[in-house]
DNA sequence: TCGTTGCATGGGAGT
DNA sequence: CTCCCATGCAACGAG
């Protein structure tokens, strides 16, 4: 069995004595006891982490032999390689390109010398050569892992068939941005020079190859179970038709990912000219033995860079992975979340959330301590290097930045180093990260005539700024700023204003940072500044305030218990804002600013502006119905104006999370509160606790939108709740009754004239019916008394709130109809 | 009041 | 459908 496992097969594990025993797994997949646990994984690699490696063992990068790196007279007998990993000092020593050479000469041979056939683009032949094939093979997973990048190791790729096998070798489109120049056949031969400097002599013999862009052979003898694949297939991580045996697991990934979806890192270098130090993202040589790292973590580092760094270290520098900086790492938490995978793959196993110290130097030698620990996070782990702040500040970074661990051979010692975002415009998070060249002036400037609020120059506390990210790759990716434009200020001071904004070109301060928040996520997110979040918080009064008649619509004119209301079929307009200044004698003014000319003019307090408004329909001041009138206001006056506004406003806020139970009237707030509240509404000083479990975010006073929205039955209004939104139902209620007992009335006395006329023929009938249509109401009120135990008699109040707006008609109904058929139930029992 | 900590949430990517 | 992870945010602590 042993032998059968690994004596005859380059499994890409380690050689058969360190293992006992394998099997094949119901799955598909090749399960392992570990020499060391007895612990079958479905993963050889896995063991090989925890219990190889940790014990000293490493495994030769070529021969896949175990090496016992620990022991000084190991030292000897491995040789610690360019590209991660070790090499044993005789595969090392071995003539291997002169061999891989053959070896490819050889498989030149096979494709060649045999009958072959084209099969979806692979050749297949005989297996007789399947000895060769996989030696190429076998060369080929070994020096991929040094010498080839990901994208050409995506070229390989061995998998079974149930009785044949291919394999493809590494030649393959690599890229799209270098496709349309080159010659498919070649380019990624091309490219690997270019990358990794594979010598001319390969690239000549690979470019001989006459099957391209792949090679594909079939080995026609039956594998079975006992042919393990190589790093090739494991590498590319895809079988095609059936499984292969040393398949992963049930919810294990394939042990390294597909390449990123576009070559875009290597066409951005090439853009920028820098062909010679391409920037591949190449998958660390462990990796193919950890958890799967997703390519967007897979360090992408010039060779000119490598050589820097080994040669500033005086080591040889492992590149493990690279993470991009988002916001919440370059913020001021000093918390940089660790992709999972690469936290297990490359730090110190941690088994206490507390985690352990991290010594980490950066490439200027400099030695930072980090607590590398994790959260418990929906039954996973979620890694954070906490206390990076000083470090990232030293290094000068921010969000879209990106950091690169690396290990330095011999020693293991964790290296943090650094690329700009302005350096190389990452694929990765860069749709999601601030933008490295930030917002230009000229952009932001440009964006107010994106202003979604454009033409309306009235004091509009947020404008949607549409802006260009230019910064990005795709050039496509857009930014929504949430940009305060100063309640009205003056454009020019708004473009100034805004080119603060375009402090993302430079390191983010503290400040800035606290200053800046997003909101929603990824590309979506929307950046908004804390000063316009408070902004949003547009009370339940201030919305009143702004509420207009909808226009061109006249109302019906209702009176109820003395109180004459105006009705409208549509729904009200946010009209335009004013603001209100009493002055020392005690007169009051109300300001509202022109949506041409944006001067400021004084209107009578009692004036309920249209959305639009402009001089010219300053009907109150002649003087000053015309734009071209000078403003009344002195700069400064209109400073003032503005900040007792804000004042005002932050006050109000203020006030709402100080004691938010006593703003429990103030409509939407109250809404939002008793939304929140739910049950607990009668409990009121349990509401600290608990009442946010389901959403923590919402507390009682919250405006936010969600909290804004009518209860959808989580929330209940007591009966007697009179904040404005109870009052506003109320009444739209006591409206709708009144209509429906005047409807009611009509049809009574039609049906009176009816039931007249059909009388002496119909009598028993209308008894009948009478009594059925008793029966019916009963049941009817009764039923909904069940499903809105709340409704009732509006006399006393009890008006269910929680209704759905869309169904509040619906359910006034439903109400009339169970009050009525309950009267009229009442009066038939009389 | 501000900063820190620990966890929750939800969008999105991967399977 | 699951998992990852960016980020929100409440609780807590320090000044």
């Amino acid at each position: 069995m042993e032998s059968d496992i690994c004596g005859n097969t380059p499994c890409g594990a380690v050689t058969a004595h360190e293992w006992k025993k394998g099997w094949l797994l119901r799955s598909g997949g090749f399960a392992k006891l570990c020499n060391k646990c007895g612990s079958a994984y479905e993963n050889s690699v896995f063991c090989k982490k925890f219990h190889l490696e940790e014990s000293g063992w490493r495994e030769c990068n070529f021969c896949k032999k175990a090496i016992h790196c620990g022991c000084i007279v190991s030292k000897s007998l491995f040789e610690y390689l360019d590209f991660g990993g070790i090499g044993c000092t005789s595969c090392v020593k071995s003539p291997q390109l002169h061999l891989m050479q053959n070896s490819i000469t050889s498989a030149k041979n096979v494709a060649s010398e045999r009958p072959s056939s084209h099969i979806d683009g692979r050749i297949y032949v005989d297996s007789v050569h399947e000895g060769k094939l996989m030696q190429l093979c076998k060369i080929v997973e070994a020096s991929e892992s040094s010498h080839w990048s990901q994208v050409q190791r995506d070229g390989i790729l061995l998998s079974s068939g149930q009785n044949s096998q291919e394999v493809k070798c590494p030649i393959r489109e690599v890229d799209t941005g270098l496709s349309n120049v080159m010659n498919p056949s070649v380019q990624s031969l091309t490219f690997a020079k270019l990358e990794n400097g594979i010598p001319a002599w390969e690239l000549k013999n690979m470019h001989e190859l006459p099957v391209q862009p792949s090679l594909c052979m079939s080995l026609g003898t039956p594998s079975g179970n006992s042919v393990l694949p190589s790093a090739g297939e494991i590498v590319e991580g895809r079988v095609e038709e059936k499984p292969y045996p040393f398949h992963q697991g049930q919810r294990s990934r394939p042990i390294l990912p597909k390449p990123p979806k576009t070559g875009l890192t290597i066409n951005q270098e090439t853009n920028k000219g820098v062909l010679s130090h391409p920037r591949i993202a190449r998958p660390p040589a462990e990796a193919r033995g950890k958890n799967q790292l997703l390519p967007r973590y897979w360090p992408r580092l010039t060779d000119k860079e490598l050589e820097q760094w080994s040669g500033d270290l005086k080591s040889t520098v492992v590149p493990l992975f690279e993470k991009v900086l988002s916001a919440s790492d370059a913020g001021r938490i000093g918390r940089l979340v660790l992709p999972k995978a690469c936290a297990e793959a490359y730090f110190p196993p941690i088994s206490q959330s507390e985690g352990l110290p991290l010594r980490i130097q950066d490439v200027k030698g400099h030695e930072w301590t980090f607590q590398f620990r994790f959260w418990p996070n929906n039954n996973s782990r979620m890694y954070v290097l906490e206390g990076v702040t000083p470090c990232i500040q030293s290094m000068q970074l921010r969000a879209g930045d990106t950091v690169i661990f690396s290990r330095i051979d011999p020693g293991g010692k964790l290296v943090i180093g650094f690329r700009k975002a302005s350096n190389s415009l990452d694929t990765q998070d860069a749709s999601t990260s601030a933008p490295s060249n930030g917002i230009s002036m000229k952009d932001t400037c440009s964006g107010v005539t994106d202003n979604l609020h454009s033409g309306n120059s009235y004091p509009v506390p947020l404008q949607l700024v549409k802006v260009k990210r230019e910064a990005y790759s795709n050039g496509l990716s857009e930014h929504l700023h949430l940009n305060s434009m100063g309640a009205g200020l003056p454009k020019s001071e708004n473009c100034g204003s805004m080119t603060n904004n375009d402090s993302l070109q430079q390191p983010i301060s503290v400040s800035e940072k606290k200053r800046t928040r997003n909101i929603g996520s990824k590309s979506k997110r929307l950046l908004i500044r804390s000063e316009d979040s408070m902004e949003l918080r547009l009370t339940w009064e201030e919305a009143q305030d702004l509420l207009r008649p909808p226009p061109s619509v006249k109302p019906s004119i209702v009176t109820i218990e003395d109180h004459v209301f105006e009705e409208y079929d549509e729904p009200p307009v946010f009209g335009k804002r004013t603001f209100f200044t009493t002055h020392s004698s005690g007169r009051q003014d109300q300001w509202a600013q022109c949506d041409d000319c944006c001067k400021w003019r004084r209107l009578p307090v009692d004036v309920l502006l249209p959305p639009k408004w402009t001089c010219s329909e300053n009907e109150w001041d002649d003087s000053r119905s015309l734009c071209s009138a000078p403003e009344e206001l002195i700069p400064k006056e209109l400073e003032n104006l503005l900040r007792t506004s804000k004042g005002f406003k932050k006050k109000r806020i203020a006030e709402d999370r100080k004691s938010p139970q006593e703003h429990e009237t103030s409509g939407l707030d109250a809404l939002a509160s008793l939304a929140v509240l739910g049950e607990n509404f009668l409990a009121p000083a349990d509401d600290s606790a608990g009442v946010t479990t389901k959403h923590p975010r919402h507390r009682p006073g919250c405006t936010c939108i969600v909290c804004i929205q009518p209860p959808s039955g989580k929330g209940r209004h007591k009966p007697s709740c009179t904040c404005n939104v109870c009052m506003t139902v109320k009444r739209r209620f006591k409206t709708l009754m009144m209509r429906k007992k005047k409807r009611q009335s009509e049809r009574e006395a039609d049906a009176t004239e009816k039931e007249q006329v059909h009388h002496q023929r119909d009598e028993s009938e209308t008894n009948g019916a009478s009594r059925d249509n008793t029966v019916c109401i009963e049941e009817n009120g009764e039923g909904l008394a069940r499903v809105h135990p709340e409704v009732s008699d509006p006399s006393t109040g009890q008006i269910d709130l929680n209704c759905h707006p869309k169904r509040e008609d619906m359910l006034v109904y439903e109400t009339e109809l169970s009050m009525t058929s309950h009267l009229e139930t009442t009066n038939h029992l009389r």
